[in-house]
RNA sequence: GCCGCGAUGGGGUAGCUUGGUCAUCCUGUGGGACUGUGGAUCCCUAGACUCGCGUUCAAAUCGCGAUCGCGGCCCCA
């Protein structure tokens, strides 16, 4: 027997109906927020990936050097891709420009709940500037489609790197200096930042502002004690999120994102009956495109962990119901098989999901049959009704049954569907 | 890459401590009782000790290693 390997899956008729049900609902609601969906390689040259995220992120990709002996990976994420499209062929397009994307992304970690080596990113990226307008519409699409789920735990936290960067170019830390300090508040590592800071020369009372700036979370008049432009900016996003209808956000300073091209607006959301891999989305403003060598361009982006929220959903007991085959065709004996095969080739062309007995069983089993695949209702075709050019139809729910004419069959399942 | 736990038919399990009949039971699959009517019941059939090495007269059971999964670290979605 030959395993799937590490960290993969295999998704089975249930699972792949739920799967494309979630996938299909977030795609109408990013159409239906004028964004549209575009589709980048599954493979890249590991040099987008190492660019954007430093060499150390190669212990962690699927890397190897192809037969034209180029370097290549697996991709690990969907932003850079994107941005990288964006550069080569997307530049000319009217701004801002609104993509979405959904795919299979894969890694090279330890798989754990909730993790693993194969795993599908549903993301969106919104570029052209930096507005207040367009983090709040980034932000709301995320938290639409997560609404729209109907995954009721989950916390958005919503963050501005700026206000930490400001405080610490005021204290005389500015630029790449930052930025390890930053990645240690990010993890909460305070043990860990302070000395930092320190050796960066800030003050006792520097540190402990820093410090106490990345706890503060809640609604958004805890910015109250706050000022500059960074905390303006983020009163206008949220301004603009309860223009939209979201009440469910929060400000958390403490969502850092420790990568040096985020530039403003940082958010993320985690379901915390997760566990340790709690985090479903991540994004924020950031400013990519320079580093791939194009013009420099302001986006607003994030991923949303489709598999994570799906589990998420699972814990909630709240997937859905499975799809039903509508009708399910049973000849009574030899002699109506063919009629039977070409009533299903009506309901088929008629839009009625349709399934024949395919294993010439008797009528009971093929009741067991139908009961088992959770058919709507058996098409029963026998030859006394075929006299009259009717078959009859069973509803397996109620148990009744019908005399429908053959040429009424498709409007009458159309109407029993409802 | 690190620490800990685990793995028995498709799914769920008993057996493992204390090695010793044909490996338990439930469910699901296929067939039959039921040659024009399901969800029940009964019968039959097929189906498993993750893999390798070792200890032993004898290994599902004990030891080592690998693989895979789970909880966490790292990293991150």
């Amino acid at each position: 027997m030959i395993q799937r390997p590490r960290g993969t899956r295999d998704f089975g008729p249930s699972e792949m109906e739920t799967r494309r049900y979630f996938e299909s609902m977030m795609r109408s609601i990013c159409l239906a927020h004028g964004f549209r969906e575009v589709q980048t390689p599954t493979f890249e040259h590991t040099e987008l990936f190492t660019t954007k995220s430093g060499p150390g992120i190669i212990d962690e990709i699927y890397a190897f050097k192809d037969k034209g002996d180029r370097e290549i990976c697996l991709r690990p994420e969907l932003t850079a891709p994107v941005i990288r499209f964006f550069i080569n062929d997307l530049t000319n397009y009217p701004r801002p420009l609104k993509l979405f994307y959904f795919g299979p992304c894969f890694r090279y970690e330890r798989p754990q709940a909730g993790r693993f080596r194969e795993f599908y990113q549903f993301g969106a990226e919104v570029i052209g500037s930096s507005t207040p307008e367009m983090d709040a519409e980034v932000i709301g699409l995320a938290a639409s489609m997560l609404e729209a789920t109907g995954l009721q735990d989950y916390r958005i936290r919503i963050g501005h790197i700026g206000i930490l960067r400001s405080l610490l170019a005021e204290a005389g830390v500015a630029g790449d200096a930052a930025l390890p300090i930053l990645q240690k508040l990010d993890k909460k590592l305070y043990d860990e930042a302070t000395p930092l800071m320190k050796g960066a020369g800030m003050s006792d009372d520097g540190i402990e502002k820093v410090i106490r700036t990345t706890q503060i979370s809640g609604p958004i008049d805890v910015l109250k004690d706050y000022e500059g432009e960074a905390k303006v900016y983020l009163e206008e996003v949220f301004d603009i999120l309860q223009h939209y209808g979201f009440r469910n956000l929060q400000v958390d300073l403490g969502v850092v994102r420790g990568l040096a091209y985020y530039t403003g607006v940082v958010f993320e959301v985690d379901a915390p009956k997760l566990g340790a891999e709690k985090q479903i989305c991540g994004g924020g403003a950031y400013s990519l495109s320079e580093l791939f060598g194009g013009e420099k361009v302001h986006s607003t982006g994030f991923g949303i962990g489709f598999d994570r929220t799906l589990i998420a959903l699972d814990k909630e007991g709240s997937l859905p119901m499975k799809v039903r085959l509508q009708a399910y065709v049973v000849p009574v004996g030899e002699s109506t098989r063919s009629k039977a095969c070409e009533i299903t080739a009506m309901l088929r062309k008629g839009g009625i999901s349709a399934d024949m007995d395919l294993m010439r069983r008797n009528m009971g089993k093929n009741f067991k049959y139908a009961d088992a695949v959770g058919a709507e209702k058996v098409i029963i075709v026998g030859e006394k009704e075929l006299e009259t050019g009717s078959v009859n139809v069973r509803d397996m729910a109620s148990g009744t049954q019908t005399m429908v004419s053959i040429e009424g069959l498709i409007s009458y399942l159309g109407h029993a569907k409802s």
